[in-house]
DNA sequence: CGCTTTTACATGCAATTGCATAGATTTTCT
DNA sequence: AGAAAATCTATGCAATTGCATGTAAAAGCG
């Protein structure tokens, strides 16, 4: 029967959890994929490509990532100096910035995805099968919806 | 049957497992233990912590960590200035510095990580029973394997 | 409605980071 | 052994980051 966990047992499955993306982090980051644009500013079109709208507010999408809100404000300058982003003023309230992927950004989104899921394919699948892939998608939505 | 997992599958099994790594981080970041040293930091002194000699060599140091080398080397300078790392050139091999705890750097690690632990008990007991933590660490121990 | 508090983003500035490279040692190869 | 290649760390330097703070807009409140 499913018991209450130990201190001890999260700690364990956090280090393993955490151990394991380094790993994967440090081979990823690694790959030609990221020579033009690097993972995190990546991730910030990744996630302006999956929002329904498809704009977001700065703070919105600062809440999906690592990177301090000042550091994001900056790297959205830089992206739209890059043309990957556009930048306008929240017409429903003046203080906040809608930031939206342009044509190119949402290219590049897609071109470096492809490759990024490819690699992802390459390490993950001699390791996990089928089914195992759902378990390991479900235990960490489970955290992941805990934590809101 | 197992069946060996398709593109996608890999995909959404490492967007969930990043997106709860992230989630988690954002919180545990910004706890009261990581005021004194950043996570980064912190994440160097566990790993001499649990050094079996006692000692690493900066390259074999790096390798647990998403940091570059300079950026190791430098940090390793700081955390010797703070009296928390000593630093000696290995005597096996001129070119490598072995980094080691100090007494002071070990009672920090020890301390900062109960804290850690616990709060990490206290975001993941909510989520997962045992069996699932269990679950949890050996998926991602299996990446972990496949990927050396 | 005025006044305080909160929220959202930008900016000054010092600290940290990564890249490219150098310096020193070890390893490999002939 | 001797030359060439590989390995390990350090450093110059520009770019990025975070912290503290500033500014402007919105929300809350008596």
């Amino acid at each position: 029967m499913p018991d209450t966990p130990t201190v001890r047992e999260a700690a364990e499955a956090w280090e393993a959890l955490f151990r394991c993306q380094v790993g994967m982090m440090r081979r990823l980051q690694k790959l030609a994929e990221f020579k033009e644009l690097n993972m995190r500013e990546y991730d910030v079109l990744f996630n302006l490509g999956r929002c329904p709208s498809g704009s977001s507010r700065l703070s919105d999408l600062n809440e999906h990532l690592l990177i301090s809100q000042p550091s994001l404000s900056r790297m959205a300058e830089r992206l739209e100096a890059k043309g990957l982003v556009e930048r306008r003023t929240d017409p429903s309230d003046q203080r906040a910035v809608l930031v939206s992927l342009t044509d190119a950004g949402r290219d590049l989104q897609r071109r470096i995805g492809r490759e990024h899921v490819r690699h992802i394919h390459e390490l993950l699948a001699p390791a996990l099968d089928s089914g195992e892939m759902a378990q390991l998608k479900e235990l960490t939505g489970k955290i992941s919806a805990a934590l809101d």
